[in-house]
RNA sequence: UCCUCAGUAGCUCAGCUGGUUAGAGCAUCUGACUGUUAAUCAGAGGGUCGCUGGUUCAAGUCCAGCCUGAGGAGCCA
């Protein structure tokens, strides 16, 4: 079994002063070094040292590339050309499998500052250069996605998934040293009143048609959750300062480049916080995740840049961004979010060159929701940053959502707004949406009659309300959403390991 | 679900107003070379032109239906 290099015997100091036949074991059983701390630590130039990985490039029958996946960056072994038997030479192929102990010595030659002069190698995995479907060459995001199962050995998809990581550690870094708990709401949920989509059933009967849901499993209809935030809500009335962080299902036929049916989705909640509490922290969070990855993914997003300008390279003028991404991560993170009520987002449409012109498909009037393509004028062409719109008219939001009155942050003489909010990206639209929740009990069970939501189904949700209510609020972010912006990914399918789509459940 | 576009070799694509045996680059395989950077050079193999039906002397090319994918829209995160 491998040893990690937690204890005794493995530090660089040891692999140093033992010298070349240092090994945590038997060459076999020796545990390797991550190639992205063989290419980074200093120390170890002139050490003996192991590593493992898959091939990508094989070059002259003497140098590998190797990339293990801890890092973009490949590891070049150096093959002794005399001392390799033709028959391990031969299955070094593309995605082949290898572990090699060597030397790691300085590079002669340019592109690399260390390369491993390799004394000992084994093939752990062949690899059949005419099947294997990934070669060493461009291709499509769309055969990519095929391909699912190994994309992850490409540049891009290694760089978008390590970013992954970091922002999904980056979110439980920031509500933890914020007092947030991370609250585990149920996958599995009863109640399909929460209006937030179509939902997938969950079942154990052969066949639901006709058959009476209390000879079910749950002995009631049970589906897979579309949001953690009814839940939430009661962890944040007990717990103060709760988050969710998990997945979330909707079986809506949605086919775009920002929609999936199984999505991960971040929703804190905050008792003693109104909104523009709940402001705060999502532009606190969105910063946060940011510079972190700006901190931690450097060699991921810089390739990613590279790989967004020349994307944008294809595009015509008028469609290209007026920054890179690395460009704008820095901007988004350094300049404050726009804030605006829905009533100012209204004016401002209307008074739009787009909207004088008539060169928007959908009317701008108050009361109507705003459309992607006012969205985007916003975000895009109006601020040029994230905005935040505040005071929707409560018509078209949800029940919980807290109804404004005068005074409150997006009230309107023009109709009932409530205290909604909404963060816009640039390029991705509605990256989260949160409110103020309604913690008035009459005022929640109003709205919820005005809405047909049955009293009984959420008895639990207004108890919160019966008994110390407090004013509170939270939001939705979508992790895939945010992902997407920070890696410059233009469909979401290229940002979350396995999709899931209407018709598409592959892997 | 709606609108638009696309589907030709493993991949990316060309194939004109229908007309001999369907092409290129890359990849793969074989050989050469051996300090290379997606190495280079030479050669070889590789096709149900998405599927079904129709029009025609003749269909990769035209028509219809279906399937799959992409872009946009709606729903939303």
């Amino acid at each position: 079994m491998p040893r990690w290099p937690s204890g005794e015997g493995c530090s660089v100091a040891d692999a140093r002063s033992a010298g070349p036949s240092f090994l945590c074991g038997p060459f076999e059983h020796a545990m390797p070094k991550p190639i992205r701390e063989v290419l980074t630590n200093e120390a170890l130039t002139g050490a003996t040292v192991t590593v493992a990985g898959w091939v990508r490039t094989f070059r002259n029958d003497r140098f590998i590339a190797l990339n293990d996946g801890s890092t973009i960056h490949n590891l070049q072994l150096v093959l002794d050309p005399e001392g390799t038997p033709r028959e391990l030479v031969d299955r070094i192929t593309t995605s082949a499998a290898v572990k090699a102990t060597g030397e790691l010595v300085p590079s002669p030659a340019s592109g690399q500052r260390v390369e491993l002069q390799v004394k000992e190698l084994i093939v752990l995995g062949d690899s059949d250069g005419e099947t294997y479907p990934i070669q060493p060459k461009k291709h499509s995001l769309e055969f990519l996605r095929e391909q699912a199962h190994l994309r992850f050995r490409t540049n891009t998809f290694g760089a978008v998934f390590r970013i992954r990581h970091q922002v999904s550690f980056g979110i439980h870094e920031y509500f933890h040293d914020n007092g947030f708990f991370y609250f585990h709401s149920p996958i599995i949920t009863a109640s399909d009143a929460e209006g937030a989509g179509e939902m997938f059933r969950v079942t154990t009967l052969e066949d639901t048609k006709g058959t009476d849901p209390s000879e079910d499993f749950f002995e009631r209809v049970t589906n897979l959750t579309v949001s953690g935030q009814l839940e939430a809500e009661l962890g944040a009335t007990a717990l103060g300062r709760v988050y969710t962080f998990g997945p979330t299902f909707r079986a809506e036929n949605s086919n775009t480049a920002r929609h999936l049916a199984e999505f991960w989705m971040i929703e804190p909640e905050i008792a003693f916080a109104d909104l523009k509490d709940d402001m705060d922290l999502a532009e606190g969070l969105c910063k946060h995740l940011i510079r972190r990855v700006l901190e931690q993914s450097a060699d991921d997003l810089a390739f990613l840049d590279k790989r967004y300008a020349d994307e944008e390279k294809q595009k015509p003028e008028a469609q290209r961004s007026s920054m890179g991404l690395i460009e704008r991560l820095r901007f988004v993170a350094d300049n404050p979010f726009e804030r605006i009520t829905y009533t100012e987002a209204i004016r401002i449409l209307q008074d739009s060159k787009p909207y004088k012109k008539k060169k928007f498909q959908f009317p701008v009037e108050w009361g109507r929701d705003l459309q992607s393509e006012h969205e985007r004028y916003l975000v895009e062409k109006h601020f040029n940053k994230p905005v935040i719109v505040t005071g929707y008219p409560a018509a078209i939001k949800a029940f919980y959502m807290r109804m404004n009155g005068p005074g409150d942050l997006g009230h309107s003489d023009q109709g009932p707004t409530v205290a909604a909010m909404d963060v816009l990206f640039p390029g991705i639209g509605e990256i989260i949406g949160g409110s103020q929740r309604e913690e008035r009990l009459e005022q929640l069970k109003e709205r919820m009659a005005a809405m047909d939501i049955p009293e009984k189904e959420l008895w639990w949700y207004l108890d919160t309300r019966k008994f110390g209510t407090v004013p509170h609020a939270g939001f939705g972010l979508g992790l895939e959403r945010f992902v997407q912006f920070v890696t410059g990914m233009g469909n979401i399918r290229d940002v979350i390991p396995f999709p899931r789509t209407p018709g598409s459940a592959e892997f």
